[in-house]
DNA sequence: CCAGGTCAAGGGAGT
DNA sequence: ACTCCCTTGACCTGG
């Protein structure tokens, strides 16, 4: 069966004060510390467990999870922090509850991550985002397997793509096990960076990690391939695991025409096209949660076809 | 309690 | 050189 989810915050629960990126600035983490992050991420955990509960009541079975449950966690080893055994025993409930009740869950960590960075600065902190992220899954009790994966962009291309792709696969290595057996990539929504045929030629073919297909960046990073050409594409990196895909309506079309194109829409207005493959397929619509199951009410009424800007 | 200003990070694009 | 955007708006202060 496929599923269909969405990114990180419910609506209806966080208008009852259930969110998990509960997080502070800079100022007040110099002053509370780790402890206070500790208590916040406490907080987040207990959250994650609601709204996977909730997902499952919905008969929704597939939520990407916030990556701020620990407030400045690049800070410290979550295995330091003072409220260490309390977060080991409250995300391994949360990990049985949601493999108890089969949600798919993934992680998309931030635009800051850039394991292509010609910096080894930023590198660094960028493996240590990601093995992190890989390790609040396996304290959660989830099998190490992109079926629960870490999805990332590239992050840059600094003119030069080839060796860009090189240095990602180079950097790849040196990240945690937990952590390479979980990543996946993402394509991108620029013209300058990395398509669905660049990332499989230049990522898939050296180390074999699978591409998560984003139908709306495709629009405008298509490497000349069709959607149908592409999605297919992106299907053959993966194997046992069902394939992961991100849709969402281009808000310029369909709500305000004055913004740029690449911005998400509030919901979705088309049928989404899956050319015969089984998805599954995380939504990216403002209106999150609620934008998912409107979408399951109108989807057999939806039109296929985009309406072009 | 509320509105408004502010907020770590990297890279790309538009101005 | 500056601003906005991107995974995901949320935190904090002053009224």
């Amino acid at each position: 069966m496929r599923k269909l989810g969405y990114a990180c915050i419910n609506l209806e629960l966080s208008g009852k004060g259930v969110t998990t990126n509960r997080g502070m600035i800079k100022r007040t983490f110099d002053k509370v510390g780790a402890v206070g992050a500790g208590e916040l991420a406490l907080l987040n955990i207990k959250n994650i467990g609601e709204i996977i509960r909730w997902n499952s009541d919905s008969g929704i079975s597939l939520y990407r999870m916030s990556s701020s449950i620990f407030p400045w966690m690049s800070e410290y080893e979550i295995s330091e922090l003072p409220q260490f055994r309390k977060i080991q025993i409250l995300l391994l409930g949360v990990g049985r509850i949601a493999l108890e009740k089969k949600q798919r869950l993934t992680f998309h960590p931030g635009p800051f991550n850039v394991l292509v960075s010609p910096n080894e600065p930023v590198v660094k902190k960028t493996i240590k985002d990601l093995n992190q992220h890989a390790e609040i899954m396996d304290l959660m009790g989830l099998p190490q397997s992109t079926e629960y994966p870490i999805n990332i962009h590239l992050g840059g291309a600094y003119g030069d793509k080839e060796s860009s792709m090189i240095r990602f696969c180079e950097n790849f290595k040196r990240l945690s096990e937990s952590a390479k057996k979980r990543l996946i990539v993402e394509n991108d929504d620029k013209a300058s960076m990395f398509s669905v045929k660049d990332l499989y030629e230049g990522v898939y073919s050296r180390i074999g990690i699978p591409i998560t297909f984003d139908y709306h960046h495709h629009r405008f990073c298509s490497g000349g391939l069709t959607e149908e050409e592409a999605l297919n594409l992106a299907a053959s990196t993966w194997n046992e695991v069902r394939q992961l895909t991100h849709y969402s309506s281009s808000r310029k079309t369909m709500e305000s025409p004055d913004q740029k194109a690449q911005a998400h829409a509030d919901f979705l207005y088309e049928k989404i096209k899956t050319y015969g493959l089984s998805l599954d397929i995380e939504i990216e619509a403002k209106a999150k949660e609620q934008a998912l199951l409107k979408y399951l009410i109108e989807e057999d009424s939806l039109l296929e076809n985009y309406i072009d800007f």
